[in-house]
DNA sequence: TAACCTGTTCAGCGCGGGTTCAGGGGATGT
DNA sequence: ACATCCCCTGAACCCGCGCTGAACAGGTTA
């Protein structure tokens, strides 16, 4: 197993290499992040444990370029404790997991393993759902290959309920990912959008739960089992 | 499924609750640790949520009684990021798991379904009763394989019955165990939603025991008794 | 500037579903 | 046997959730 590590506090840098070494991984480590992003172009990593603030090039940023070039390993982000806006923005570029600071290596190491276990089958960056596709880097969605257009946020609600396939997802667990912070609570912008997806990609794929929430499914793939 | 939230931070306090009922759960809250203790120590809770720094009486202490009186019910507690100290006196009081400040609530309700499978004896998100199972993440209910439509309370009473199979539960019981706090004494909601129930999975599935309350069973499974 | 596009707000409404009620039936105890 | 309680059931009520069309606001593009 091999570990790359992208943090730019030496101490911390240093803490981490140590303890991924003694939990039995081969470590690289970088401190910034234009060296992050060549050692993660460059060599094949079976996890990376990756700061978002970082030094000449954003952890975003290096993470969105390896997600372009290809790059499908599982990447921990670790952030600031009240920086929900860029954990976002690490999950939409890409990210598998996220930490903040300050953590406890051992829950560290925890999170690291199960990312090794998962990646294994769950790395391609399509998720489908009977003849509904969803190109979760690209961000966009093909039903029966052809391509729909959805705005952003449309995209953002249709990949959070693709993610949790067959899952009933309450209004306000959307709302939460969707937008930083807590937003008006009395609002039906939700339900606007659940509308319109529903025009746009049929009216059968969207279930309401009544009083619970929504739950994308596969139409087809009902008759007995 | 009952929850209690116990936590002094009053925006806090709201978000979780929040966040449980969408999640289906009936929740109570508390905004100190003596309301918090006295209400885990007269209803019967499924799952509690108990932040450590709290006024009038300190989680660790509210926790210690409740153990102390016998209480069972699985108990997660919240700690502020840099108070290990804390987190370890909340585990040897008897806490079930812990998570700090700040989380997403996607993982302490994670962590909660977590919690109170366990402490039901299930491991998986789908409770098996005979041909009978229950998706409970997905609030879905299938008999033999086909889905059968159940509206949420229903379903919370299902589920409810299924987390305790072979077990009598009584009026009372899934009345506390759907509803917060209290509610009209003398109504039949129960039985009508029984009824409803029954009309949906087979009349054999659930038994009514005069006088004591109804029992979610396999019919199949008892030749002889 | 005007013509978009996207996100948000608002009012209206249909109907699902939780609740209530009345009546009947079956079980239980004496 | 009776009286009594408990439970079941069908129907009706009615609140409010969630859907919808439309309009508005801000930003972006011609």
């Amino acid at each position: 197993m091999r570990a790359l590590v992208v943090e730019d506090d030496p101490d911390l840098n240093r803490q981490l290499g140590r303890a991924l070494e003694d939990a039995g991984y081969a470590v690289d480590t970088a401190l910034d992040g234009e060296d992050g992003h060549f050692l993660g172009d460059t060599e094949p990593y079976d996890v990376v444990v990756l700061d978002l603030g970082l030094p000449k090039m954003d952890g975003v940023t290096v993470l969105e370029r390896w997600r372009q070039g290809g790059k499908g390993f599982p990447v921990l982000i670790l952030t600031a404790r009240d920086r929900w806006s860029e954990k976002v923005a690490g999950f939409d570029a890409g990210a598998d997991d996220y930490l903040t600071k300050p953590f406890h290596t051992e829950e560290l190491l925890a999170r690291l393993r199960a990312l090794t276990r998962r990646a294994a089958g769950h790395t391609t960056s399509t998720i489908e759902c009977g003849e509904l596709s969803i190109d979760t880097r690209g961000a966009r969605v093909f039903i029966d290959g052809a391509p729909v257009k959805v705005t952003s946020h449309e995209f953002r609600m249709l990949s959070y309920l693709a993610h949790h396939q067959d899952r009933v997802i309450s209004r306000t667990e959307l709302v939460e990912h969707i937008y930083d912070q807590d937003f008006d609570r009395d609002s039906n912008t939700i339900e606007v959008f659940v509308g319109r997806l529903r025009k746009k990609i049929g009216n059968d794929r969207i279930e309401t739960v009544r009083g619970l929430g929504y739950r994308l499914v596969d139409p087809e793939a009902r008759p007995v089992s």
